[in-house]
DNA sequence: TATTGTTATACTCTATAACTATA
DNA sequence: TATAGTTATAGAGTATAACAATA
């Protein structure tokens, strides 16, 4: 390759490294593929992986409430819900007050899909942790927690 | 609304809360959300806004190039270009030594446009930075390249 | 042989609108 | 009337594979 190859050097990416905006999706992309990289083989995406953790640790709930937890539509659970029921990782029971809802509980087999997906979330974020400095993972999700309370959204 | 209604109040979010990669894809979401309602009338999202940012800083190269630097295949560049060259902000132009490719460039009402939309650009990013303390964003943009150069992706 | 731009294609994520059965 | 789940649909965003022109 000669010197004047016009894609050999790196470019100047002028305001956009200093725009909080660009580093976050960056990063975020980052961390998505890396996630996908430690847990394709298990089938979970990290969409799927929060609505295992907000069923996990609220069981029978519905399924408009996991949604709007993760700040989604109620439209997109049903994919993600039918993935996971295929899966026998979640359940959909039939609400005892409301019938026109469902109650959504771990499977015993996803509660021990779960134990195992945990341990290799929490391996995938220790290993990304690497650069960080002592005690800036705590102040890197509290400024992260105030960028989003932040924002006008309700 | 009683106080029994199952989605009345907040859930537990678990492990999730403390996971880097959850609080960045939640993050990232309210900044692209806060973007597009900030540039949304000028027809600019932030990869478009990334696309322009690099064709300044950088006039004269290749589509290929522009996107090796945004992270992106070479093919979603192609309608990106489409998009800025009907807005009249880029321009193809045919490369001198390479017949292959194109020379990107920002017209001269690009070059206009692009000092509006990067106002806007910085008052949407200053809107947002009013979460953080003295030397916060320094530190997050440190954090985040970080994160970026420890993936293993080249 | 390798590369540039392109096209076709597909897959994910996400949102909106409308339907049904309930409430 | 309003809500829960569903469906159909559509729009980004992104990736792969293959092609023609060129290197």
């Amino acid at each position: 390759m000669a010197a004047s190859d016009s894609h050999a050097d790196s470019l100047d990416f002028g305001i956009l490294h200093e725009l909080i905006g660009y580093r976050l999706r960056r990063a975020q992309l980052v961390f998505f593929n890396s996630f996908a990289d430690a847990c394709n083989d298990l089938g979970i995406s990290p969409g799927l992986f929060g609505v295992l953790v907000l069923v996990k640790q609220n069981p029978g709930r519905t399924q408009t409430a996991i949604a709007q937890a993760m700040g989604n539509d109620r439209s997109a659970m049903v994919s993600a819900v039918d993935r996971l029921e295929k899966k026998d990782l979640v359940e959909r029971r039939p609400s005892q007050n409301d019938r026109r809802s469902y109650a959504l509980y771990l499977t015993a087999n996803g509660e021990a899909f779960y134990d195992r997906l945990v341990e290799r979330v929490l391996q995938h974020e220790h290993a990304l942790e690497g650069v960080l400095r002592p005690g800036e993972k705590d102040l890197l999700i509290d400024i992260l927690s105030r960028l989003c309370a932040g924002s006008a959204k309700g």
